[in-house]
RNA sequence: UGGGGUAUCGCCAAAUGGUAAGGCAACGGACUCUGACUCCGUCAUUUCAAGGUUCGAAUCCUUGUACCCCAGCCA
């Protein structure tokens, strides 16, 4: 880490510049959420870059919810939001913001550009503003409305505010340049009537400003110095900093947009997601087929394995789409070191040990993690009867097979050396049982060093095994090359696979809700934080293990 | 000839005119009480293309090409 040249992206090096040239002293940065849905990946990066600036420059970050828009918002999303940029770790202090809060600034705002001149009432509908707009190689045309008298506007803007008019009616809008070859330029609405009640003002307010007007003001009046969004907003850019000039900030925020996180073979976008809810396709929001936070937090991934994402993602303002593998290989790394690494075993078939008393066991003392001695140790029991993973025996092995064959001896992890001797099938061929012996000279730790063993298997004590139910996910998506954007109907929901009757050791027994564990050649699994119960313990899948062995 | 962006290895991504970092993935090999982990090694004579300037170009100029975004009283 320390003396490593770690380059900058190019939002430090602006930030470098600026404070370089003393534009500001400390700076300010905020993610502005509007509580529509619930956070996804691709807003931990928005998250954890804006969180990160501030922590690494020793500045602020605020978190504000962008509440201008009553009809699409609601106070299930704005509490499942805050739960989710607090479980990230990003430190927004003691205080949340609300653009709602500024309502009243807003209104100061636009009445302050009416009386400059620089806005008007339109009385043209919808449709008829969508016209007079032009087109994109077209220029629009002015409203006939643009040269009211500003006592006119003014008259107008109050009784707008005051419900005189119905909704829709009429709109206040920026007077910029029907001309402008940006369409954000031509005369933008900045107000419109709507009688909605707000989840946060009631029904204070039947009129509300627009994202360009509105979201300039909010970052101002906090004293946001880098006002960092996503690429869709470099065309709104010209517009927020005419804003900020016209109402005369003393200190303006600057906007800088970088390139959306996409990842491989996932849906991400807020929309699609919805709708994958609202229709039942998933259980909801937190469905670990999902990539919403909620979802990464029920399956078991850590934050810090999102920020170590993150940071290995990079920003920039090429679009891309990330591996999937490279989430993997973060919550690997940040998971090797601190899940307990136990013993389940999948898909069993039964292992005798002939030359084992009967009715003996024995408590063997484990280490939960080899590399990680602070996680301690856990006693497991072992007798004649145990479990083991059916794909860790052939009756006929390929070469370089180095498990459980007739006449070959592996370790039981943990215990002992054990040489398979016999097996048994049922009347359809299937093998049900394999019989072996042990050395009780190879016990594990007694430091035997008599004759060594190619192969490990995992196992279970029969007697004392936990029944238990593991979910393989696969994250959520389409099949086949093109990834959907309208087409929903293509996506695949069978992508969970529940295998009952796994076999876990007692110690799971007393596992509590979201711990994580390693299964060796399993993957991370962590305990379903919403299902597991003693009884019947449940299991997600995190990410699984690479494998270089494939049997052919 | 609407405007605004972006193009560097399979995937992210540095390099700011001085001779193409790094990570993921992949592939070899060593090690191993799991074939994981770890460790070592390999992986862009070339940066969308073609010209040009320069002692020197991914970086500058010219001309093209491809992809993304914009015509909500959404954010």
């Amino acid at each position: 880490m320390e003396g490593e040249v770690v380059s900058k992206n190019f939002i430090e090096q602006i930030i470098d510049k600026d404070l370089a040239e003393g534009k500001y002293e400390k700076i300010v940065t905020r993610f502005p959420p509007e509580p529509n849905g619930y956070l996804h990946i691709g807003h931990a990066k928005s998250i954890i870059l804006n969180s990160g600036l501030a922590k690494q420059y020793n500045g602020i970050f605020n978190l504000r919810f962008d509440d201008t828009n009553p009809t699409k918002e609601k106070t299930e999303y704005v509490e499942s939001i805050l739960e989710d940029v607090k479980w990230l770790g990003a430190d927004f202090g003691d205080k949340v913001y609300y653009a709602s809060e500024y309502f009243d600034a807003m209104y100061e705002g636009a009445i302050k550009l009416i009386k400059k001149g620089k806005a008007f009432v339109c009385d043209l509908t919808a449709d008829e503003i969508r016209e007079y707009r032009g087109t994109l190689k077209e220029p629009g045309k002015e409203s006939p409305y643009r040269n009211r008298s500003i006592e006119e506007n003014l008259d107008l803007f109050e009784r707008m505010k005051n419900g005189e008019f119905p909704d829709g009616s009429k709109v206040l809008r920026a007077k910029i340049d029907m001309s402008s070859p940006n369409i954000n330029m031509r005369d933008p609405v900045i107000y419109r009537i709507a009688r909605m009640t707000h989840h946060n003002t009631g029904d204070k307010w039947c009129i509300y400003p627009m994202y360009d007007f509105a979201h300039p003001i909010e970052d101002a009046v906090e004293g946001v110095t880098h006002s960092i969004c996503t690429l869709e907003f470099e065309d709104h850019r010209p517009l927020y900093d005419w804003v900020v000039r016209e109402l005369e900030f003393e200190f303006p925020p600057k906007q800088i947009e970088f390139a959306k996180m996409y990842l491989q073979n996932v849906i991400t976008g807020k929309r699609y997601i919805k709708k994958l809810v609202e229709d039942g396709v998933v259980d909801g929001w937190d469905d670990p087929r999902l990539v919403t936070i909620s979802a990464l937090r029920r399956k078991g991934v850590t934050p810090e394995a999102i920020r170590m994402f993150m940071e290995l993602s990079g920003v920039s303002k090429a679009n891309s789409i990330s591996d999937t593998a490279m989430l993997d290989y973060c919550i690997r790394e940040d998971l090797k070191m601190k899940a307990n690494r136990m013993m389940a075993v999948v898909d069993p078939i039964k292992l005798i040990i002939d030359n084992y008393p009967e009715g003996e066991t024995e408590l063997l003392e484990i280490e939960n993690n080899q590399e990680n001695e602070e996680l301690g140790t856990r006693m497991v029991s072992f007798s004649r009867e145990l479990y083991i993973e059916r794909e860790d025996f052939m009756e006929e092995p390929p070469k370089k097979y180095f498990r459980l064959f007739p006449g070959n001896e592996v370790r039981l992890k943990n215990a002992y050396f054990v040489t398979c001797t016999d097996f048994v099938k049922d009347e359809n061929g299937n093998v049900i049982e394999v019989h072996c012996t042990y050395d009780p000279a190879t016990k594990s730790g007694s430091g035997f060093e008599g004759r060594k063993v190619k192969g490990t298997i995992h196992w279970v004590d029969a007697s004392t095994a936990v029944d238990a139910t593991v979910r393989l996910y696969e994250n959520l998506i389409q099949e086949g090359e093109e990834v959907l954007k309208d087409d929903y109907s293509n996506l695949n929901p069978n992508s969970l696979v529940e295998m009952k009757d796994c076999k876990l050791e007692a110690a799971f027994a007393d596992v509590k809700p979201g711990e994580r564990f390693q299964f060796l050649r399993h993957g991370y699994f962590c305990t379903d934080s919403k299902d597991s119960n003693k009884d019947n313990l449940v299991f997600n899948r995190i990410v699984s293990m690479k494998s270089s062995y494939r049997p052919k």
